[in-house]
DNA sequence: CAGGGCCGTGGGAGCGCTCCCGGTCTGCCT
DNA sequence: AGGCAGACCGGGAGCGCTCCCACGGCCCTG
């Protein structure tokens, strides 16, 4: 491969002397052109036209000491609940967001702690002017060291424990309440749920929903039909199997997660137990999967990709110093389709 | 929010002085310390120790004219082949590859063609040592053009058409033929096939793979057990009715996607026929919902996440003017579960 | 009619780094 | 003893840009 891409670019000299300007003038007019001729700002621009003139970013992040650019760093411990779907689809969110306000996206996904080292080195404001936050573990302290260094950083979920300053994350607890009532609503009286690990926010909120929505029926809280499932399509299972083994009269089942309701699905299926006649189940997610078992899985709608946009919205907002609610929660509502 | 960071970052200059050397000696221990005595290296590095510098990289860039970065490039396109579980994996190969050559990974995903110009500012050696390209229409000129400015290319997948100049692929071809090889080994003989795209390489290649089986398997080739589909779960289906009515003594099918067995799968078993007993199923992708199907999808698997890693090798050999394969082919194999 | 603004403009300074030139100091060979 | 190669080191130049100051011209006011 020969490299005919030596000769030198067009720099904003070279414009400014084509325009028969000053270098100044030529800056002014490529950036929020103030204060320049209308006669002026048009040579200038044409001169940039015809030399294919690109501002050189790395030149002008040295002075500005902005780069334009934000990371979103996702953490892949987590992974059962941040599976693929949901970091695809907050990756688009987030890249359609960013395309449109000019930001370049540096994306860096920690796969062990010593990527960690890494990462600290890099999230500083000399490479970023902010930084997305996914699926953190739950008191981890990278979003108050980030923004104690001075960079903006907004995560996507809430991690369980204190509330961090800026988030966007689903109403757990309202999507669960939906979930609930549709079952309760639907004639089911004896209603378990599959819990997701209880150190996440996720999890405790959709189970605070299951418990108020009980609560509102007037149903009275039967501890054992709460098992605890960590939101992967086992626990889900096996936690189905004990559920139907240790209830007779069990009528639904309110997963936290949709692998857990996949799992349950699987499970009930192979003990003979009739979805939806004998045991309703819903699920939590409305991932792309829930439209792949049988029967269709009811769940409960998050809205992925706005969630990658809204933090998109948050964090450039705070980068440019405007104000803006540090802290957003999304509406989720019910999909009911058939196992429910 | 107050700023507290907007104290000056340590400079290389602040290094030097804390270590009593110059600034090129500091820069030379940062760098690969070459005729640095051992005394004074380790003072430089104690200073960039002490003061917890970190070298800017703008600064540094603007020199060398090198970004360390590489941008990843998603064309949604194609979005029913390059479906999330691919791309989620791909990215986690790339990053994880990445991170240890010590680039930055630049993410971009071209949602329209009004982005395409916004990618051609942006993609220049101004801006990115090399680029990755995923999912490309046949005939995009693109690659050839980054070429053309001195930024190594490496797709991810080959478009239909004329070679690439570089490609990291799977062998399609083998894949089906280990599939459909599969199949008559199991005495099935009335073998069908629901294509994928006949404009990609993958849909060119699976279905080349299928004639090859029958061929060697002395089965002649009956044109009407070839039915085109997209990739997708409606097109598998509807191949799947068309072929299960037009022939009697259908045994099996060999679908160039997991979504189109899924939805095969799911027509057969609206039609009563059984799975695998009266007509075997076999998919292409090896996609995480093939092991939540029932019954469960036997499929080739394609190593995804090492193309990523792949893409990344021969990019940074490029980037390095190393000298390294510009194609690369990974192997594909079956993965043998109940469907077949 | 003089003076004070303001608009539009040119260009110096300097961001933090690498490259490279030139200087100093060893140590070894003749 | 003189010379010279090479190791080691300092610091100037300059990458392409933005910021800001200074300057000329114009209009408006007193």
């Amino acid at each position: 491969m020969s490299e005919p891409g030596d000769r030198r670019l067009p720099t904003l000299e070279d414009v400014a002397a084509r325009a028969g300007v000053g270098r100044g003038t030529a800056s002014r007019v490529v950036n929020g052109a103030s204060h320049v001729s209308q006669a002026t700002r048009e040579a200038v621009l044409r001169a940039v036209d015809e030399l294919g003139y690109v501002p050189n970013r790395a030149a002008r992040s040295l002075v500005t000491r902005q780069t334009d650019s934000v990371a979103l760093v996702v953490s892949e411990s987590e992974e059962r609940f941040f599976a693929e779907p949901f970091f695809a689809a907050i990756v688009r969110g987030v890249s359609a967001a960013l395309a449109t306000s000019g930001y370049r996206l540096l994306l860096s996904i920690q796969q062990g702690p010593q990527d960690r080292r890494r990462l600290e080195s890099y999230l500083t404001p000399q490479h970023v002017d902010g930084v997305l936050l996914l699926s953190l573990h739950g008191d981890d302290p990278l979003p108050a060291y980030l923004e104690r260094q001075g960079l903006p950083t907004v995560l996507g979920g809430r991690p369980a424990g204190p509330e961090p300053a800026s988030y966007v994350d689903v109403d757990n607890e309202a999507g669960a309440l939906l979930a609930v009532r549709h079952l309760v609503a639907a004639g089911r009286r004896r209603i378990a749920t599959v819990t997701g690990p209880l150190d996440m926010a996720a999890g405790l909120g959709r189970l605070a929903g299951y418990r108020q929505a009980l609560a509102e029926a007037g149903l009275q809280l039967d501890e054992s039909l709460v098992v605890h499932g960590d939101f992967g399509e086992a626990s889900g299972a096996t936690a189905a199997a004990v559920l139907s083994d240790r209830h007779a009269d069990l009528d639904a089942v309110f997963a936290a997660s949709d692998p857990m309701a996949i799992g349950a699905l699987r499970a009930l299926a192979a003990r003979g137990v009739q979805v939806p006649s004998d045991v309703a189940v819903v699920g939590f997610d409305d991932s792309p999967s829930a439209m792949h078992t049988s029967p269709l899985l009811t769940t409960v709608h998050q809205p992925v990709e706005e969630m990658g946009r809204e933090m998109v919205r948050v964090l450039t907002a705070r980068m440019a110093r405007q104000p803006v609610d540090l802290r957003v929660v999304l509406a989720t509502h019910l999909v009911v389709r058939e196992s429910a």
